[in-house]
Formats: structure tokens, C-alpha cells, sequence
RNA sequence: GUCCCCUUCGUCUAGAGGCCUAGGACACCUGGUUUUCAUCCAGGCAACAGGGGUUCGAAACCCCUAGGGGACGCCA
């Protein structure tokens, strides 16, 4: 059999993590299967779906590398082969017109709640042959009344639900244009999907939509309903709930594999391991050892991950990756040394590239402000005399790391300092205050002109901030 | 309310009846390395929801209870 796979998202708001999990999911198990992959766009609510929408999630899609093996395909031109299956129900007796009013409708179901009974469609029209179809009227589905549907999915084992828990389902609206249930059916069974990956708010669905492929004596494809991902408050993660758009990630310095990787171990796991490539993922992910229940996304983590992610990239790349947010800054990358040793020396110190962009700032252009704990520390009148000495020093000792650790080494071994009373007060001198690597190779980039400049700029720093104290 | 699904450290998870005194990771805490920060290293805290069975033996199997989530739309 042919593995075939969608990822079948309505435009009708940002790409969360819960759907980007859930097109992981079916993009893995596709490719894992040398199978095919595709994207449906569930646009057939035309009152909310935009092509914004739409456009966020090919963009999403593009960004994190999931490709589809086919042109997205869209519900709403697909309008006249629904019309089709519509005309085929009814024809066949198992679809009939309904003309209910909303009103009714209404009351039906207040008083089954009143009852506690589950709200469902009492049959009304089920029967009935009279409906003017000049009306306003919908097409609702024939559900078998007896018996049950019973399916094994991959995930969860195998569900059963009573046909008498479910009702008459709208498949065609009294605008004319069919409903969900329908559309998802009609398009897995026209794509040949082998396997319906989705969330597993979903489950309740299945059922309804087994009785329509049955009617319509089309195959049932194999389902896999993937637990949900939850908010820190254990709620569900929704549009409105703490559900950041995946671009968002983008804007905020993410990768997209750490993304995905931080993705994959929601509910899925191989041994220890905590770091898979995307290739890995192909290769060790499995369905059948999804877990069941539902995970709450922590933050947290996935900034270790990126973090992780950052740190094993190659400088080149990652200079790539940080140009757009040293832009974003304001940083002029002119003034100041190539980006890629300054990236090789920072990359440790960032969570994402945005961090990372902020730790490489002081290397270009100027000091505007230091950190005010690091200069209250180290910038006082006790240090002048170590930078006075190494503003001298500089001015013509090796401009090489090594040379500029001997200098620093002088000044101490001259004045009768510790490393740390002359390195530090330089350090807050060059860097502002800012995390920064080894004092030698960090001046050595900055450059010996800009160092000595910084230098001077300190001890005016402290000459200011101590007026009463003399020299 | 009804139906469906779920339940191991705070969080993500390992666990397929004896390997479990329950393992790893994030977070947190303590120490070490270090010239700041970070990295790195060593250590620590911390869980089988509760109750009944089944079994020589149960985190694992069954039942009940509780808790959580989802569905119940002319949304998808």
C-alpha cells in the first residue's frame, strides 16, 4: 500500500504548534514511508477564511521545510465534486432535505439539556417527502440509527461508538455549500490518503465520517489521532490561548529545526535521546509509539533546544541566520570585525538569534552605556591606573591574542595586580558589560584602535562618575 | 449534562509482569573549572492519582472512584 498523507489546516487564523505538530507528524511518517505528503487547505467557511491565513501557513510550511509532494489543494474549488457526492447521497436515499428553523433547532436542543440528554438533531425532516425546495433548506446525512462504529486507531487502539450517540449531520448548508465532515471525506477518498493523521478532537468526528465513506462504499483509510498540546495551564492551546503563530518563532530567533525537534519529543520518544536531525527524525519516528496523552508545551525547553541547535551550527551558517537580526538592531556590521569569528566566539551565550545578535552588538560601533552592576564594580578609581597603563601598552605591543594577553600580563606583573583587578575593568571597558569570551581574543577582534579608544572612554567613564575623588 | 479520550518527578518522557531502591532530559539548587557571562564537569531535589482485584510477583493487566482534556455548530 502507498503511504499517503495530508496536513489539512483552516485559514482562518495563525499556524500554531499544535498543527505544526501535527503536519510533522504526517510529514514523518509520509517520508519515513516513501510515501507522499500533501497540503489541504480546509477553506470552505468562507466567511472566516482569509488569504492571509492561507498565506501564514505556506509561509509556516516553507520555513520549517515541510514540503507537500503535490500543489496545495483548496476546498473551496472543489465545490462541484461535493455537489456531486451531495446529489449521490440523496439520490441513494441516505441524505435527505431538512428545513428546520434555527429556532427549532434551538429548542430541540435546550430542552434535550434540560433533559441531560447529549444535544442532537431529532430526525424531524428525516421522513418527510413535503420540504419546498424553494425554501431555505439544508441537506442533512442519513446516520445508520443501530449498531455502532467501531475502528482501530493507531494511537489510541480501538474506539467504538454507538450509532444512537450521533445524529443527522448537516452536509450540505442552506447556502448551498457543503459542511466539513463531508469536504474531509469527499477529499481523502478523491487524494487516496492512506492514513489520517490529526488531532484527536477529532475522534468524535471519525465515526460520522466512517458511516459517510460506507455510504458511500468508499475504503476507510487508517487514522492516527494525535494527543493535544496544552498551555502551562493544562488548557488546550488555541488561537486565543497562548498559541504563538510559528512565524512568530521565525521573528524571535528560533530555528526551524530546533522547532520541529522540540515538536517531535512532544509525546514521542526514542531512548534518551533528546537531539534528532530532521533526518534522524525520518528515520526513528514512529506512530505506534505515540503516547496517548495530551502534553503541556514548556518554553523552557525549547529555548534549551535552540540554544542547543545554535551551538552546533557552523559559524557561516549561523552568520546567515543572525544577519536579519543584526539588522533588526541597528548594527552597522562596517564598523567592526568579520561577523563569522565574532559569531565562533558568542555562539555559546545565546538562546536564540536574536540573543545571539545582542551579544555581538558591542563589537561594532561604539560603548553607549555600561551595564550599571559591572561598572559600579569595576570601572572605579582603583582601576584607572591598570588602564592607563594598558592604553599605553597597546599602542604598539603584537596585535595578536597572544600579544595582548603578554601586555595585560605586564600590567599586572608592573603594578602588583591580580589578573582579574586589570582584565576586568578593561572587559567592562570594551564589552560595556556584556557577556563576552576571553578577554585576549575579544579585544583582538574589536580591533586595537577601537580598544584603545574604549579604553579612554572609561577612564573619562570614571574621572566622571568619582569628581570628588583625586587622581 | 451526555458521549469519547487520557492519568509516571513542576514539565517532556523511559518503562511492553520480575532488570525499578522507577532511568534520562528541561527547569531549579549546590559545588568545580573560568578573567565577566556562558559553555563544560560533578552532585542534589523531585513522580507511578486513589481504592479494589488478577498474579508467587504489578508502574505495567482488569474493575471502580477521582481528576484532566475533548466533542456535542448551517466552525473546521
Amino acid at each position: 500500500m502507498k503511504v499517503k498523507t495530508r496536513f489539512a489546516p483552516s485559514p482562518t487564523g495563525s499556524l500554531h504548534i499544535g498543527g505544526v505538530r501535527t503536519a510533522l507528524f504526517s510529514w514523518l511518517y509520509a517520508k519515513q514511508n516513501n510515501g507522499e505528503f500533501v497540503l489541504r487547505i480546509e477553506d470552505t467557511d468562507r466567511e472566516r477564511s482569509t488569504q492571509e491565513s492561507v498565506d501564514v501557513i505556506l509561509e509556516g510550511m516553507a520555513w520549517l521545510g515541510l514540503s507537500a509532494d503535490e500543489e496545495p489543494i483548496y476546498q473551496s474549488q472543489r465545490f462541484d465534486r461535493y455537489n456531486e457526492i451531495i446529489d449521490q447521497l440523496l439520490e441513494q436515499g441516505d441524505a435527505y432535505h431538512c428545513d428546520c428553523s434555527r429556532e427549532r433547532l434551538d429548542t430541540v436542543r435546550q430542552e434535550q439539556q434540560a433533559r441531560k440528554e447529549k444535544p442532537k438533531y431529532d430526525g424531524c425532516c428525516r421522513q418527510r417527502t413535503d420540504v419546498n425546495l424553494n425554501e431555505p433548506h439544508v441537506i442533512r446525512f442519513k446516520n445508520p440509527i443501530d449498531g455502532s462504529v467501531k475502528f482501530d486507531d493507531i494511537i489510541k487502539g480501538s474506539i467504538e461508538i454507538a450509532n444512537r450517540e450521533l445524529d443527522d449531520l448537516i452536509i450540505r448548508r442552506s447556502d448551498g455549500s457543503p459542511t466539513y465532515n463531508l469536504t474531509v471525506v469527499v477529499d481523502d477518498w478523491d487524494m487516496d490518503i492512506s492514513h489520517v493523521i490529526r488531532g484527536d478532537d477529532h475522534i468524535n468526528n471519525t465515526p460520522r465520517q466512517i458511516n459517510l465513506l460506507k455510504a458511500l462504499k468508499a475504503h476507510i483509510p487508517f487514522y492516527a489521532h494525535l494527543p493535544m498540546i496544552l498551555g502551562d495551564d493544562s488548557k488546550r492551546l488555541s488561537k486565543r490561548h497562548g498559541a504563538t503563530g510559528v512565524l512568530q518563532y521565525d521573528l524571535d530567533g528560533f530555528l526551524p529545526e530546533a522547532l520541529l525537534n522540540y515538536l517531535v519529543r512532544l509525546g514521542w520518544s526514542h531512548q534518551d535521546q533528546e537531539i534528532f536531525s530532521v533526518k534522524e527524525m525520518v528515520k526513528l519516528f514512529s506512530l505506534e509509539q505515540v503516547n496517548k496523552s495530551p502534553s503541556i508545551f514548556n518554553p523552557d525547553k525549547l529555548l534549551w533546544i535552540n540554544q542547543e541547535y545554535i551551538k552546533m551550527q557552523n559559524d557561516s551558517r549561523l552568520a546567515e541566520l543572525v544577519k536579519p537580526f543584526i539588522k533588526m538592531l541597528g548594527i552597522d556590521l562596517n564598523r567592526g570585525p568579520e561577523l563569522e569569528p565574532v559569531i565562533q566566539l558568542q555562539k555559546e551565550r545565546a538562546k536564540t538569534l536574536k540573543d545571539l545578535a545582542e551579544v555581538c552588538a558591542f563589537f561594532y560601533g561604539t560603548i553607549a552605556e555600561y551595564e550599571k552592576k559591572a561598572a559600579k564594580k569595576n570601572l572605579k578609581t582603583k582601576a584607572k591606573k591598570g588602564l592607563q597603563a594598558l592604553y599605553k601598552e597597546f599602542e604598539s605591543s603584537a596585535w595578536t591574542q597572544e600579544g595582548i594577553k603578554k601586555s595585560i600580563e605586564g600590567v599586572v606583573e608592573r603594578q602588583q595586580l591580580s589578573f582579574g583587578q586589570v582584565a576586568l575593568p578593561l572587559r567592562v571597558a570594551i564589552t560595556g558589560g556584556a557577556p563576552s569570551p576571553g578577554i585576549d581574543e575579544t579585544a583582538f577582534l574589536i580591533g586595537r584602535d577601537q580598544v584603545r579608544k574604549r579604553i579612554l572612554n572609561a577612564i573619562i567613564f570614571i574621572d566622571q562618575s568619582n569628581p570628588e575623588t583625586p587622581n
